[in-house]
DNA sequence: AGCACGCCGACT
DNA sequence: GTCGGCGTGCTC
């Protein structure tokens, strides 16, 4: 049997499948989706095996052998390695980058290698190496590590080598995993043990050894060979490990390790929930979603649901409908609200059956949740981004919350965003897909509006519209105040709070309620300039500012990890007024003392979220009212729920308006509603305070009246007149070199190249030309961030519409590119702007 | 990505 | 005349 097998080696040579034979011994346990380590290019490295074929006698003489199973079951199964296939397609990623991103990275081994003496050699060559290696060598052998040895005795390295090729020593190597699965000591009493009459035992223990009769005394009441970890028995009984060591020795008991899954959740209480009557509104979603699930065949809902709506009872229900079919479930939730109170609703309704998978995991407890999944214990997952990989085998929902969030977009290789790859995942299991929000991204909304505007199901769609407008018990949606700041710097007030604001949150203090205090800006990053000069401190190999970090009182790029200390005078003009601009939160809190002394504070912002659970802490604190104000960026306005705060204000809501981004407004309109939804969730009415300077933007006053359709036709027009996403869609390919004319050619001949490619296929268009299949190459031009670590960015904007396969277009075109130290020294970085495929 | 093979400068 | 630089090319 001829294996077909993907190798860890991310570079675009090596990317395709490599042949090799499966071993007789191995025949029965590899499949598609094993992991298997084989031979490659004279090292052993790990593999996915992705096909496997009948032998042909054409190949077989220069094939090699699969070296070792890496895992008794496939970590992967067939779904997702077409799916694997599918995105280095559409992302231009490696096929192993794919895979590797689907499975746990305790799963990513690597080679580990020993040598050892061939015995049956003579030992003339022992003269050939050094004492102290000879003696290295006899002492470690068989298992002496290879990069032990190569640390110690490095000059010795070429000879070592001669020695492996002539037989003397012997190189093996295997694949290790990165985290082994957790194991405990048990015992267990063997059955013909258990059969005797437990007087009969006695007489095996000294009379005095009165800790090992209680302990056998307890083994014997067991259940037949009941297996129990040995600290168990030794808390229980109070004894020593020792004791029960003792009775190991005298084969009363058998040692054995136990497998353990690490518990993120163990100890914890969850209060069982029954299901909630549904509102009209909700029901009538519900009805809709449950018809899809029944007949099991791919569908798409984007449900839109005003904050307090009920989405969450919503999918309950449907997971509920889901798990009833004896499919399986995935819910995915932005990393930032993925709190122990949402973890508390899904665990509360559907119990042990819930994995919880998200990044403050460490990696054996992530590896844990994974395998419960893969071996059908679990049968909901719910985590951020990574967990629509979730290894189920038949799955039958897939939500996404929040789908508007831009954390669904993965940052670094493979560029993929979960929105789409659950919208394809689903359509091979013939699952249903639940998009919601209260604010849905433009490109869903008109994609599912477009598709089926009136949220009927017909047979022709595969995507609806649904929406819910009403909040549970009929709250009402706070009253929403916008201030113009720069009317209160005509009223000579300077200060960051408006008039308003601080008499808002003069009010909640007597109370005694809550507030909620929003710093509007993308990042948190604090940087340094000089207030005489102007002088900025940017990165020498990076064009970023540095930020600065108040704890080790360094400044440090963080694309780089560039660092220095921070000074005290300018370096440029040596004057002392150099200060640190930034996210202000340490400001606002400041000032927030001054005005109120004696208010209590907590801050939320990179500083104080940075260890384990401090997120989480923080909030902690927070709902236990041990703080009048909670002040933070973003972070503080996702999916919080916190009964005494009557108070949302949000500093200068129009910082993010400004940015370089098409979706500064859409980005800004989302953030605004969510935290006005955060105000008088419960007993007590809410009020939201929006400073800015720019009230009439329509982002603004559209959020104010909590307005999504609105804003959606004006955003909508202004995509159109400026050509952007969902009138067309984006890919920008963006090169790097450290030689800026090079890098400037390189880049000039690609848009070129390029652009011949697109006229040969006929659809190098102009967009507005109204032909449907139509393309336009925009650039190069210098990156947004033009040099990072030593190499300047160039980039280019594809703008297309129509089926267009732009990823095979950009790589036909990168693949001209023959001379191979082009290839090598330029690299290439492909981001495709999320599109919804409905 | 590694690692081997191969063709040119500074050393015993 | 050899050791070693890293440019180029291959890995079932």
């Amino acid at each position: 049997m001829i294996a077909k097998v993907i190798v860890d080696v991310p570079s675009r040579q090596t990317d395709r499948p490599f042949d090799y034979i499966v071993p007789y011994h191995l025949q029965e346990w590899v499949e598609v989706g094993s992991r298997v380590g084989v031979p490659f290019g004279g090292r052993v490295l790990q593999g996915f095996v992705i096909q496997l074929q009948e032998e042909s006698r054409l190949d077989q003489h220069k094939l090699k052998e699969i070296a070792e199973l890496l895992d008794a079951a496939p970590p992967l199964l067939p779904d997702l390695i077409e799916l694997a296939s599918w995105m280095s397609h559409k992302y231009c990623c490696s096929h192993t980058q794919a895979l590797q991103a689907m499975i746990p990275a305790a799963l990513k081994g690597k080679e580990e290698r020993f040598i050892s003496i061939n015995d049956d050699e003579s030992d003339e060559w022992k003269s050939r190496v050094s004492a102290p290696l000879l003696h290295w060598l006899e002492q470690h052998s068989p298992k002496a590590n290879w990069t032990v040895m190569m640390e110690q005795f490095p000059d010795e390295a070429a000879e070592i080598r001669k020695l492996i090729k002539d037989n003397k020593l012997q190189l093996q190597s295997y694949i290790k995993d990165k985290l082994a699965v957790k194991k405990v000591q048990a015992v267990y009493m063997p059955m013909q043990v258990q059969q005797q009459p437990f007087d009969a035992l006695l007489d095996q223990l000294a009379k005095t050894a009165l800790k090992q009769k209680e302990v056998l005394q307890y083994m014997y009441e067991q259940p037949q060979e009941q297996t129990i970890p040995i600290v168990n028995v030794t808390k229980e009984l109070e004894c020593a490990t020792s004791t029960v060591r003792a009775l190991v020795e005298k084969e009363l008991l058998i040692q054995i390790d136990l497998e353990q899954q690490r518990d993120p959740y163990a100890g914890r209480h969850f209060k069982t929930t029954e299901p909630l009557l549904l509102t009209e509104e909700q029901q009538l979603v519900f009805e809709q979603i449950a018809i899809t699930l029944d007949k099991q065949q791919p569908y798409t809902f984007l449900l839109q649901g005003v904050t307090g709506s009920g989405k969450t009872e919503v999918y309950l229900q449907s997971i509920d409908r889901c798990l009833k079919d004896g499919r399986q479930a995935i819910v995915l939730v932005p990393e930032i609200s993925l709190t122990p109170q949402m973890v508390e609703r899904f665990k509360g309704r559907f119990g042990d059956q819930v994995a919880v998978m998200h990044s403050r995991l460490s990696g054996g407890e992530r590896y844990d949740e994974w395998r419960r999944i893969r071996n059908g214990e679990s049968m909901v997952a719910i985590g951020a981004r990574s967990a629509i990989f979730a290894p189920f085998q038949q799955l039958g929902l897939i939500i996404i919350d929040e789908e508007h969030e831009s954390s669904y977009k993965q940052e670094e290789s493979p560029k993929y965003h979960t929105r789409d790859v659950a919208v394809r995942r689903a359509m091979m299991h013939g699952a249903t897909v639940i998009l919601g929000s209260a604010t849905p991204s433009l490109e869903s909304y008109v994609a599912a509006s477009m598709s089926n505007p009136k949220g009927k199901l017909s047979e022709d769609k595969r995507a609806a519209l649904l929406s819910m407008t009403k909040r549970v018990n009929d709250r009402a949606l706070p009253e929403v105040t916008v201030i113009d700041m720069k009317e209160e710097l005509l009223a000579n007030n300077r200060s960051m709070f408006s008039r308003r604001l601080h008499e808002a949150l003069q009010e909640r203090l007597q109370k005694g309620e809550q507030s909620v205090l929003l710093l509007n800006r993308r990042g948190f990053a604090t940087f340094i300039m000089c207030r005489s000069c102007s002088y900025t401190m940017m990165c020498p190999h990076c064009d970023i500012a540095l930020t600065y970090h108040q704890k080790s009182q360094v400044v440090r790029c963080h694309y780089c990890g560039y660092a220095e200390q921070t000074p005290t005078v300018c370096p440029a003009c040596t004057s002392e007024h150099i200060r640190f601009f930034g996210t202000g939160t340490q400001k606002v809190e400041a000032e927030l003392a001054k005005l109120f002394p004696g208010i209590r504070v907590i801050r939320m912002d990179v500083d104080t979220t940075s260890g384990k659970n401090a997120h989480e802490q923080l909030l902690k604190q927070f709902e236990s009212r041990k703080a009048d104000v909670l002040l933070g960026t973003q972070m503080v306005a996702k999916g919080l729920d916190f009964p005494y705060v009557t108070l949302v204000g949000v500093i200068a809501a129009d910082t993010s308006l400004h940015l370089p981004d098409f979706r500064a407004a859409e980005r800004t309109f989302q953030l605004l509603t969510q935290v006005a939804g955060r105000a008088g969730r419960h007993h007590l009415p809410g009020e939201v305070i929006i400073q800015s300077y720019t009230p009439e933007h329509y982002a603004i006053v559209t959020s104010q009246q909590h307005d999504y359709e609105t804003f959606v036709q004006q955003e909508l027009q202004h995509r159109r007149m400026l050509g952007y996403p969902p009138y067309c869609r984006l890919a920008v390919v963006t090169m790097s070199h450290d030689q800026l004319p090079l890098l400037s050619q390189v880049s000039h001949q690609f848009v070129e190249d390029l652009r011949q490619l697109a006229d040969h296929e006929g659809v190098l268009v102009p967009l507005s030309s109204g032909f449907p299949r139509s393309l336009e190459v925009l650039g190069p031009v210098a990156s947004p961030i033009a040099k990072m670590k030593d190499r300047y960015r160039f980039q280019c904007v594809l703008k297309y519409r129509g089926s267009i396969d732009i990823a095979a277009l950009i790589q036909g075109t990168l693949h001209q590119y023959k001379e191979k130290s082009i290839q090598k020294k330029i690299q290439y970085s492909i981001d495709i702007d999320p599109q919804v495929i409905m």
